[in-house]
DNA sequence: TATCCTTACGGAATTCGTAAGCATG
DNA sequence: CATGCTTACGAATTCCGTAAGGATA
């Protein structure tokens, strides 16, 4: 057994089991992958991979027990290089964060501006994408943490921690008609919405509250970040709602906007930190998230990622 | 990196950081000990030994923080070997107990005959040792499962897992003075104490209570085991205490014999099942465990055997 | 027929053990 | 001076990529 011959099996999982492809993602020759599963599957004495005629189509039921053991052995093996690194490279290296647009553009500034004083040798990798993307970020290495409002940790490989609570905010153009005594779902889907795409910075828990109150407003925008929303309802085209901190912050570039608290109106959404479970991040790494996040100190995240999956049951 | 590396690691620090006896240990020679130790080293790029002049004294921090991961991937290297074995083997294969004397004599038996009947292509091999030696068969692999009276959870490599309470009992010749009247722990420490050594099956606790007692009973006689106990009980030495269990089965041997419960006099005891943290067992491995204390499933301890060392603290 | 995996083969790189060298207690 | 690690070297093995073969959609 040797590390190649894992790789190759993870990779060709992670491929849809096309050798072809395992073997430009791992820089070797298509045979030499083959090669490298055949033999593992010889020295275990089971079939990993389901095979029709020539062809990898899936997993052999032995091959479903193996698999997490392969990515566990994998990940351990960059989590010992991890732990030299802290050694060999002090206090410089790489950190990689992914993040959707609304925490890359409101939550993150300030953490990012305080670790880059403090770990001045450390390059921040900022990746922004979807929650999905984020999750595979983390999963394949590219990011070493995830910051998204919640859902991220439906991956067992995950381990999501709550890092704050956040609400949503309606905005409207200055003068407009919501401005005037409290306001209700009722009175909000009465105007043309714009907001978030589906899945996006709490999207689901302002369709659930309409939803719930039997109300169809009208989506005439979504968009993936705050500053589009802004722009948008800046033009009149509708009532804005998006996450309260979008609006608490940046009051230059749309200066004819006013924001509106809802926290009444739509449930609590929280966004939480998200690393690779049994892995082991450089030290500055946890530092980063103690950073954003001051109550997640080292000790909490590690003990966290060393959690098993499935003892995700609330003590009594 | 590769295992062989890997080993040549462990084994150093198992063995004293002597690579001459590592060498003899993995089958290989003595120089390439040295060379899988260096070329590690070398693609770390950290000492992960101290070198006094050429020899090997001890772990470098480097060393310290590295060492864990080393072993984690040995372990799991076996886990996912187990894993495939569940399927070459189906469900014959060998299943190592390793248990102290009381254990073996009046607490495994009925365990063992029922798991003979429903698994009869398993090998069963018992091992018997004193606790540390039980954890060491564990730790190194000898063993897949330990059953000792509590303490075995000492090392955090491995999980203890209650199974059964129990206590202590007086054994007497017939016709001793202690049969007449309730038993008191001033009237045993009138009389010479045949028990158990130190460290052995409750011990502990016999020596807790007479010292909580102010009592400093004479003890004639100490063994490992509650047959030789009686043996010289027979012989009127003194008088005998020993776990209960020890005399609830086997009323043949000493016929003489009488034994008084004392369960009101010392602690009650814990018997515990030890596994390997992290590992993975045969499938029939768990049986044995849940045919041993019909509580602990395979679910329960394999979760157990995930669980982190650190999170030790018990729910609210 | 295009894609994709396996087999075959030869050169290159690695691996490993023996023998010699050297430092330490 | 006995023990124990390192270095040196040569043989054997392993490894890997190219090229050809065969099966499937």
């Amino acid at each position: 057994m040797n590390f190649q011959q894992l790789r190759s099996v993870r990779e060709a999982v992670r491929r849809g089991f096309n050798l072809t492809e395992v073997a430009a993602a791992l820089h070797t020759s298509q045979p030499g992958v083959s090669r490298q599963i055949r033999e593992l599957e010889d020295e275990l004495g089971v079939e990993i991979f389901v095979r029709v005629g020539k062809r990898l189509t899936g997993l052999t039921p032995p091959g479903v027990a193996v698999l997490p053991w392969v990515e566990k052995l994998l990940l351990d093996a960059e989590s010992l290089q991890r732990a030299s690194e802290e050694f060999t490279q002090g206090s410089t290296g790489v950190l990689s964060v992914a993040a959707t647009h609304s925490q890359a553009r409101y939550a993150l500034p300030h953490a990012v501006r305080d670790f880059r004083a403090t770990h001045p040798h450390v390059q921040l990798q900022l990746h922004q994408g979807s929650p999905e993307q984020i999750s595979q970020m983390l999963l394949t290495g590219v990011a070493d943490i995830g910051i998204a409002s919640h859902v991220l940790a439906e991956s067992p490989g995950l381990v999501a921690l709550p890092c704050y609570r956040w609400t949503h905010a309606i905005v409207v153009p200055e003068g407009h008609a919501l401005l005037d005594g409290p306001v209700t779902l009722e009175r909000i889907a009465d105007y043309p919405v714009i907001t978030y795409d589906t899945g996006l910075t709490g999207r689901n828990s302002i369709d659930g509250a309409f939803a719930r109150a039997g109300l169809n407003p009208e989506i005439v925008l979504t968009a993936m970040d705050a500053d589009v929303i802004k722009t948008y309802v800046d033009l009149d085209l509708g009532v804005g709602i998006l996450a309260s901190i979008a609006m608490d912050e940046d009051h230059q570039s749309h200066p004819r906007l006013r924001a509106i608290d809802a926290r009444h109106l739509f449930p609590i959404n929280t966004t939480s930190v998200a690393v690779r479970r049994g892995g082991l991040l450089r030290g500055f790494a946890y530092e980063f998230v103690q950073t954003f996040a001051s109550h997640l100190t080292p000790d909490v995240v590690k003990a966290a990622q060393q959690a098993p999956a499935d003892t995700q049951q609330a003590p009594l």
